[in-house]
Formats: structure tokens, sequence, C-alpha cells
DNA sequence: TCAATATAGATTGTTGAACAATATCTTTCT
DNA sequence: AGAAAGATATTGTTCAACAATCTATATTGA
């Protein structure tokens, strides 16, 4: 459980970083207003800064942007779900139908399953939450393209601030590591029917178990203007 | 042939068409650096307000920053074409999976054919362009997913940027017109497995188109830094 | 002459303050 | 209570300044 964090690039560059970080985290809850002042205040930069943060992190689809209004935390919903799952069974099957033997991307896969599989053993679901993400985003590379891949990173980071509006983000992924060791060993046998197959059978079961998590999410919240929350006060 | 410009949204935004209008139509050079008081009197906008401008077309993939050197218009190499050509290929085969005959994409996708074998008639070669670019687009919108058709225009924006490089914009997507009616008429018809091969053959052979055009420009500017050309002037 | 180095100049990165425009909250009036 | 009016806070945008970094020029040494 490195903490990390490399000091590179701009301060702009890493201040997104740190604020995507704590969206993925659910540190701010779905649909918080991120007012400019407080938040420049929390990571000790300028107003002017932050912005520049702020049009960064509105692009990846993580913030809203609102004229005259502000920013506010995305806050995706069942439709923005359902448009994901699309997403990621477009790109997939294409990256099932790339798939090749020599690719270095079914190393990659290999190990992330198996690794996944020890973190399962070990209990630890963020691991295998993240491990999860990982082989998914490795499967996508046998596209061998980088614009594919940060697309398909852009729609997994969308889907990771789901995650971490959720309350119990526990065991989401639990059922899927022998899914993903399944789906590894077809590609790596070429049956590319099969794998399309079990590839479907997993978006679907995925999606819903988001779906429904995130109609419990809904229940709890009580109050809220529109396409945010006003709660301000959080520390 | 309006040359519109809606009046709507921050300055920030209205600045970011203008410059990304500005690069499709290849107003500055491939690589060519972008000085931020140079740009910011051109707009009349502050260099703060600029910058955030720039990170957003920086993350559309029409600028590239480099720290402390600043922002470079993008130029897209030969395997930025491959990579995109994977990319449409992935999505659009997708697209013609997902089509199905009440979709209205397929009603947009008549009109587009329609005014394009117009606008061919009239030797009118840009309006083809933008018209075969918006035929492509209306085809993505089969799979019912915004997230999936925002990557589709990042990608086609790339290749617009390519298209305005190049010096021969002209009769480039002529030969288009035909293929997509065709495209059009087997979608329509419901012929999947054919409607697939034709889109092969039009990727294919549309990207060949561009990388021969590629090579011809390569062969024209002369000096040049790294990520960038260097040339300063320019009005 | 050529290359390495020092120096000066320009550009980017970042900040703080200021003000107009807009939104949000509070009070008042009917 | 509901509408109108006013007060307050927030965003949008600009400006001026300065540190950090890069780039080009001049200088020096072999």
């Amino acid at each position: 459980m490195p903490a990390d964090m490399e000091e590179e690039g701009s301060l702009a560059s890493k201040a997104a970083g740190r604020i995507r970080n704590m969206l993925i985290e659910g540190y701010f809850g779905p649909g918080e207003k991120l007012s400019e002042v407080q938040v420049a205040g929390l990571l000790g930069i300028s107003r002017n800064t932050l912005r520049e943060v702020f049009r960064i992190l509105a692009s990846q689809g993580l913030l809203t942007q609102v004229p005259n209004r502000g920013a506010f935390v995305a806050a995706p919903d069942e439709a923005a779900v359902i448009d994901i799952y699309r997403t990621r069974r477009v790109i997939q099957r294409g990256a099932v139908h790339a798939a090749t033997l020599g690719h270095p991307a079914l190393a990659r896969m290999r190990a992330l399953v198996v690794e996944a599989e020890d973190m399962r053993r070990a209990g630890n679901w963020q691991a295998v939450g993240t491990l999860n993400m990982d082989f998914h985003r490795a499967m996508v590379e046998f596209c061998d393209s980088a614009r594919l891949s940060a697309c398909f990173d852009l729609v997994m980071a969308e889907l990771r601030l789901v995650f971490g509006q959720l309350a119990d983000t526990g065991h989401l992924h639990e059922p899927y590591v022998e899914l993903n060791a399944a789906l590894y060993k077809l590609l790596l046998e070429g049956r590319t029917a099969e794998a399309l197959s079990l590839l479907d059978h997993y978006l679907i079961q995925s999606e819903r178990s988001v779906l429904a998590a995130l109609h419990r999410r809904r229940a709890e919240p009580p109050v809220r203007t529109e396409p945010g929350a006003s709660r301000t006060n959080r520390r």
C-alpha cells in the first residue's frame, strides 16, 4: 500500500492528480460543488491555477462545469453507467478480436490475474478492484492504439468515480477474479468466440451489480439542489 | 456558407472554439509554437484565460504542452494516423454491429449522403469533406453512447487537423461519396456482414490516402527544432 | 575554427489583488 | 405564502509582478 505520488510536472498537473485521487476515493460527495477559494486553499494553490485544474478534470469527465455556477463533482447516474458499459462493450470486443498470442498484453494480463488472486486471498478488496481495472485496461492494449486506450481510461476513471461514491466498495469486484482468469485462458488459447461470449457475460454482470449498487446509493442523500449538492462543510 | 459562430458560454469556451477552428483550417503550421502573449493578443484575451484554453485544447489532443516550453500545435505523424485509424476501426465496426433499421442515425446518414452528392456536383470539396466526417459521426451514433461519440469526435478532430495541415485538402474526400452511399444502403438493408466488409475497405483506402498525403507534406518544411516548428512570424 | 561556458534576454509558471457579471441568500412588502 | 428588492458571496476575467526555466548570444579556451 505505497501511497507513492511522484513529484513531477507543473503544479497544475500535480494538483489535478491530487484532486483526481480525492474524487476517486470519494473524498467529495457526488454532485458536490467545489468552491474555487475553498479547494484552492485546501491544495495551497492560487485560484487561477486551480481553474486550469478544473478545466483539465472537466474535460476528463470527472467534473462538470456550469457557467457562472462553478464546478461540480460528476454524479454519474443510471444513464451514465449504461453509457459507460456500452462504450466498454465496443472497445473491449474490439480488443478481443485484436488479441494475438505473441502480444505483450497477454503477459500483463496473466500477471494481473495472479496478483488479483493473491489479493483476494488476502482480503484486500481495494487492491482487487484496482487489479480488475488494470486487467481490462491491459486487455485494451491488444488494439495497439494509444488513443483507444486513452478513451478507455477516461471511461474507467468515471467508473472508478462511481465506485468511490458507493458505500460498499468492498467485494464488488470479488466475483470477477475468476472470470478474468477464465477470460485470460480463453485468449491464451486463441478461442476468440468463447472469449467474446465470456466478455459479454462479464460486462452484463458487472453492469448489473454497479447499477444495483447505484440504486442503493440513491436512497441515502437527503437534500440537494440540482446538478450538485450544496453541503459546504467538509474536512 | 454562413460563418455562424454562436456567441455562448464563457470567454474561454469561445476562445477555445476559435483556436480550434484556426487549427483545423490550418491557420497555424504543424508543430508551430503558440506563444502565450502572442495568441492572447491575437484573440484579445488575457494570458490567464488563454492558459485555460490551452489546457482544454491539449486534453483534446489538438495541442501538445511541454512543461516550461509552452504549447505546440499537434503535428500528427504517420504513427498517429495509423493509431487514429485503429481507433476508428474498433469504434465503427461496433457501430455497424449496433446498427438497427429504426434508428434515427440512419435518416441522418441518408440526408448527409444526399447532401454530399450535391456538394460534389457543385465542386465544393470543403463541404464534401465535412459531410463525409458527419456521415461517419452519425454512424457512430448507432451505438447510442455519448461517451463513445465523444471519443470518436476527438479522434476525428485530430484527423481534421491533419487535413488542415495538408496542402491539397481538395478532392481527398471525393472518392468516398459513393462509398458512403453504398455503406448506407447496406445498413439500410440490414446486410451487416457486407457493410463490415465495405467499412474495412473504406478505412483502408482512406488511411492510405491520408498517409500518402502526409508523406507529400513531410517533404516541404525545411527547418524545425524538436516537437514543433520554430517559425515565429505569422499573420 | 570549433566547442564549452557564461551571460543576457525571453517565455512560461504561478501568485495576489482587483473588479464586473452573475448567482444565491435574506429581508421586506403585499 | 409568494413576489419583489436588496445584500452578500461566487464566478469570470484581467492585470501586474516575480521566480523558474528555457533560448539565444556573446565569450572564452583549446
